[in-house]
DNA sequence: CTGTTAGCGCCTTCAT
DNA sequence: ATGAAGGCGCTAACAG
């Protein structure tokens, strides 16, 4: 019927029904408004019967707060920013929504902002949060410009750093030891019988994860006397096939490394990916780690070692981090969370 | 130091300086608030040198805007709710990603909120976030509880589906035929000379996604004279595990499918997880699909057969028409998106 | 327990 | 091109 397909377009704002306001619904339940906004934020201080007045005519004009006015009157919007590298990489959208789910059961929402590993970027898309009324936010990594700092300052704004541990404890932070979780694999590795390293990694500029996760490497090599030739370090980005075509080069090189070391499992699996494809057998000819767990990794052709890191308990403890320090309660200043080694196929004693 | 550790703790926010506001800015610039906002919203209506006085003091205050009291005054918050299953599922990760891109470019911030595939709590989330003041939505799938179309109509918010079509056209959709990817998968198998599939699906309640999914496999069949027996279907979470304990359900069938479709790549991999458990070779003992082509696919030993959902372009489009229906445009009243099958090494005609 | 009152910070006529 | 003034919807302080 035309009648109905007509009414099917999407209508101007200007059509509908103005929205019901406080106003309504206290001349409907014939009280006052503050006795509707403390129905909403105070109920035990209203007369149950009073209460059940105001709950029906909410009802029945389907009244939805506007934020907006109680953020301007009460100074709080109620809505946090979660500032990440990217949800393209499927750890951080598992602390997401681990976060997600801390700050909704709390009545915060939450505004995802995404900077793709610019601090730039970062800055600026926390000033739009700032803008945009966010009472608090949460970060990944601990290496930030010191510009955003001053801003989260100036403002007053409550914030929480993840995914890693400030070692100097300047800022509230939620996370693991990143180095000591590639200085207990190279560890292992050395004691499986490596002797000759390579390093498959994200650029470490700016990047916090990635280089503490390459200086664990490090600090394990030196320890066992061994060094890291950087001959035989690649970097780039978090991507499978970047990550393929820089393990190519390091098959290339001669004498070739007997162990990799992805600083992730999307770094290792690249590696593994070249590795078929130049015909070098896993873990026979040569092993290959990553970190940070992932369904990815677990489900190769040999599974892959990897290391677990705990990153939905990160994404549930900021939540509550930054929720104390909404509601005035101190906080931990810092949490660290444990790690653990998952010894899978991808790893052997090297050859001969 | 003792005093450099003491000023590290948190400060409340009662010992930091209040904000800035348009007054401080006006009183430095020694102008009006009413120019100030100006100097923000409407440039070229201010004389240029009054205009870098303001912009000065500006940056000088560090002024930031107060989103809440323009939302309050305009009407708008300049906000877009996303609400999505579960950010988890690294497609729908890949597609708010490009959302959050396309908002951010436009000056909008993007709220996330999961429902975890309950339509009750999509309506309640949904409504947090307009309580939280979003002036538009994006949703994913088709089909949503009805009260759902009823809160957003009463509050005149303008939104998009995501991730299918709307056959009905009774919605703004921005998506890809479901139906129609599995309705081709199924035939390419079908044309290897499969005669007898399995199906491994989430459970299809409330989920337009899998129920279309599975319509293409059954219409596919019966287009060819075949019928999927129930007894050959599994249904359960997204999650690889889950998956895999379904697939050795239909391993264990007697006689058992030649052939097994998955509505996602995580089913697929689930199942292929549990035929190398049971000594099941793939592609001569049998075959397996999935659909969204995902990383997770592509890497397994061998390779997934899949089909490449546009979920990235599914982002970016909705972003586009949901800006449009915000700024007063009409935009596309649907989009429908192309699919491609990937065909790698999972599949291969039935043995013997 | 409830009503009255006074803004929160900004934008937007209406004047000038 | 700029200023003065009112009010968006709500909550907090103060009465009663």
């Amino acid at each position: 019927m035309d009648k109905t397909l007509g009414d099917l377009h999407p209508r101007a704002a200007a059509e509908v029904p103005p929205r019901s306001s406080a106003k309504d619904v206290a001349r409907l339940a014939g009280v006052s408004t503050a006795t509707v906004s403390r129905a909403l934020n105070l109920p035990q201080q209203v007369d149950p019967e009073t209460l059940e007045r105001v709950r029906h005519a909410i009802d029945k004009l389907r009244y939805v707060p506007h934020g907006a006015a109680r953020a301007l009157r009460s100074r709080r919007s109620q809505m946090v920013g979660a500032v990440v590298p990217s949800v393209d990489y499927a750890l951080y959208a598992r602390t997401t929504s681990a976060l997600q789910a801390v700050l909704d059961a709390a009545g915060y929402a939450m505004v995802l902002a995404e900077h793709h590993y610019d601090v730039a970027q970062e800055v600026r898309v926390t000033e739009q949060l700032v803008r945009h009324g966010v009472d608090a936010f949460v970060f990944v990594g601990i290496y930030h410009d010191p510009a955003l700092f001053t801003l989260l300052a100036s403002h007053g704004k409550p914030y929480v750093l993840t995914w890693g541990v400030d070692p100097m404890h300047r800022h509230p932070a939620v996370g693991f030891d990143n180095r000591a979780a590639t200085y207990a694999m190279t560890q292992y590795l050395i004691g499986l019988g490596h002797r000759h390293f390579g390093l498959l990694s994200a650029p470490v500029v700016d990047n916090d994860r990635a280089t503490e996760r390459g200086a664990g490497m490090r600090a394990a090599l030196a320890q066992a006397g061994l060094a890291l030739d950087e001959a035989d370090a690649r970097y780039g980005p978090i991507d499978l096939r970047a990550a393929a075509n820089l393990m190519h080069e390091i098959l290339a090189r001669r004498p070739r490394p007997t162990a990799v070391v992805g600083t992730n499992d999307i770094f290792a699996v690249g590696g593994m990916l070249a590795c078929r494809e130049a015909g070098v057998r896993i873990p026979e000819d040569l092993s290959i780690t990553g970190v940070d767990n992932t369904d990815l990794g677990a489900t190769q052709t040999p599974p892959l070692t990897s290391i677990r890191t705990p990153v939905v308990e990160v994404g549930r403890a900021a939540g509550e981090e930054v929720i104390a320090r909404l509601e005035g309660r101190p906080g931990e200043p810092s949490r660290t969370l444990p790690f653990e080694i998952v010894i899978r196929g991808s790893t052997a004693p090297p050859p001969r």
